[in-house]
DNA sequence: AGCGGTGGTTTACATCCGTAATCGATATGA
DNA sequence: TCATATCGATTACGGATGTAAACCACCGCT
């Protein structure tokens, strides 16, 4: 679970994130929209997230089905704060900062970035 | 250029980020307070940055000087964009919102936040 | 009973990454 | 001038990653 999820993983996470269990050939089949996989290549990322322990599967007759064992909110969680951690000293302002200025918010944007620093302050 | 930088080459972009231009054996010297490298391996990271053009290099006398090519801002800019498109739809306000449920913030880093949204919208 | 599909497992293979050791040219000190 | 230290370049090598093909077992159909 503490391992890092490969981009291409990522992929098949998502799929899963979004509607699990699934069969190998389902994943495979959602996945395609993304990326242009074959069915094998798939399964190699099943096995390899299986090893990790990122996703669980248990038999259902003959096939098995996947689900994710890690949360999407954790992994992002995880992901997230080791970008901050590498860039920003584990600052968020700095981070908040430099997005605000990079990408212009607009002013509807900031309206409801504060609305909801409001309401955490209580 | 548009090419990522691994996390052990990042070390080397840091220190050159701090100070540059240097010869390997001084990049060699301050990443040595992070990591524990030989020259060997600080050497192999900056040639192949200087491979990926991330660095640049000139010779003095009979030895390169050393210098990042890619500004640490761009380079935070792209990974900053990169998180946030992966995982939050290329919206700021999602993250900002994750990340502060998760890091629970202080009321004053709060402030500091709403201070520099309202700066933003003049 | 034999065959084709379906599913998981094993093997493959090029590239990248972490971490060096070695090589060849040169400068320097004895 | 000769050995030595230095420096960049080349080579190394195991593990991770992207991307699959091959293999083997089993089920359903003919």
């Amino acid at each position: 679970m503490s391992e890092r999820i490969s981009e291409a993983e990522l992929a098949v996470m998502e799929v899963l994130w979004e509607e699990a269990p699934l069969t190998a050939t389902d994943v495979a089949g959602r996945v395609a929209r993304q990326r242009d996989w074959s069915l094998a290549t798939v399964k190699t990322l099943l096995s390899r997230l299986v090893a990790k322990e990122a996703v669980g599967h248990h038999l259902d007759g003959r096939r098995f089905l996947y689900s994710p064992l890690v949360q999407r909110e954790a992994y992002v969680t995880r992901e997230s704060r080791r970008l901050v951690d590498r860039f920003f000293g584990g600052k968020l302002m700095p981070l908040v900062a430099h997005l605000a200025e990079q990408q212009s918010l607009s002013d509807d944007e900031i309206a409801q970035i504060e609305k909801l620093l409001r309401e955490m302050k209580s």
